[in-house]
DNA sequence: AAGTGGTCTAGACCACGTT
DNA sequence: ACGTGGTCTAGACCACTTT
């Protein structure tokens, strides 16, 4: 085997305009296997086979598939091992766990939260949500209201809409039995893997209904985070709106 | 010259305790490139040499130069421009700008804020500030008071606080003259670059003095930003406590 | 044409974990 | 001992920018 180490031209040219888009082999494989992982060909917390396997499979190099790995790996989709193997990322490890929940208490260590589900219904998507959610108005949508509590202290509601094509069998009895974090059961009971998400933060005074849930007397001033969550391919699945109580713990961010 | 793939081993045995750290070469690397960061041998918006000369100063092969020049580039320290060479990030390029500066408007493209100083005085730390910046109770610091304004709107009270030592001739006339980003000054004349930061955030009443400083008429719920950049070495350089007005903007965040 | 970073390969060896 | 990911090297070629 001699010099193989052109790229294989990914896209071909869509006739009206410029140059063809020039894609990397390692692209190529990153993007196969963000494919393979949305099939679920690998479960979240399962391995993934190993690089030397993965080369032979896609008829590149070990050096080709570790550049693609390690790119989902810094994304935080893959979760590598020295000595293991190479893993899908779970919301289940504890681990990933506060990559999505930025709340950290003034003073202490970080503290579980127990989750109180306030309501959970079958609605249809107002224009927010649907847009939000890239499905079109009037669609079906399951709406959650839940409140988490660290020691015992209510400190945040979620509002959830997820859609309910995805979600069929998402019921209140469902979500009471769970414990543990919402994206783990969102894994291991429908499939869908949070990977990313974007947040608006806002200072907000309490509305009442919100207040009422928290345990507020009056309408203090509250954090409102909105969240879109997506899930591999950047396809929206989850929009969530929230409200902290910012006394006693504080939203951490780091700019880099 | 046949193998000579070991790492040179970074650090010797501390006596007590257990095995030494062992240190890949391209860590070192970077350690080394961040020192002459630090040490001002290349400035912001300057090039950095190229991979080949850097592989020969270090005595190591281009690959562990590239790997290591990687890493900071994916810490926005260094940026990578192909065919032209890598650069210094500085704050004065548009394209950095955004990433320290999180306030989207609700509607409509992000316009460049204007700055106006309030006040620019030399205190004393108190605790607060001491333990923010890693110096003693009661040495000197720099305190500035200014207001950013979008499309005339007043948005942003920043109190900014920052170690005398490092800002010697820092006054209220230099602040004034200069238009631009903050981090932009104290790069050109300060030599200190900010690399990260981190945040606390949090929903509060807009205190009195906040609020007239913004023209409300009432203690309107307002974001809370509690910053602390870092320069080179995770060394803090400035304590910056923004109110923020979220009604017309929102802060941006993304999780992965 | 020359210089820069970017991609790809092939092979050696190290560190870690399991068998 | 073996398999995994992690490091390091050397060399070829590609893509982009400037001379």
């Amino acid at each position: 085997m001699s010099d193989s180490a052109q790229p294989r031209t990914a896209s071909a040219d869509s006739g009206t305009s410029t140059a063809a888009a020039f894609s990397p082999l390692y692209q190529q494989i990153k993007a196969l296997l963000v494919k393979s992982l949305d099939a679920g060909e690998w479960k979240p917390g399962e391995s993934i086979p190993s690089e030397i396997e993965l080369a032979a499979r896609f008829q590149v190099s070990q050096g080709t598939v570790r550049k693609a790995v390690d790119e989902l790996a810094g994304q935080n989709i893959l979760l590598r091992r020295q000595g293991k193997g190479t893993f899908v990322a779970t919301h289940l490890e504890p681990r990933v766990r506060f990559r999505f929940l930025r709340l950290a208490p003034n003073e202490g260590a970080p503290e579980p939260a127990q989750s109180k589900i306030l309501d959970c219904r079958r609605i249809r998507a107002n224009a927010e949500i649907a847009r939000a959610l890239e499905i079109k108005s009037g669609e079906p949508v399951v709406a959650i209201r839940r409140v988490l509590s660290f020691s015992n202290v209510p400190t945040v509601v979620d509002d959830i809409y997820l859609p309910g094509a995805l979600f069929k069998g998402l019921t209140a009895d469902l979500l009471n039995d769970y414990s543990g974090p919402l994206y783990g059961l969102f894994e291991s009971e429908f499939d869908i893997s949070m990977v990313r998400a974007d947040e608006q933060l806002r200072a907000v005074a309490a509305p009442d209904d919100i207040a009422l849930a928290l345990g507020l007397t009056a309408a203090i001033p509250l954090l409102c985070v909105e969240r879109i969550s997506f899930t591999y391919g950047n396809r929206p699945v989850e929009l969530r709106i929230g409200h902290y109580v910012t006394n006693e713990y504080y939203y951490r961010n780091s700019l880099n």
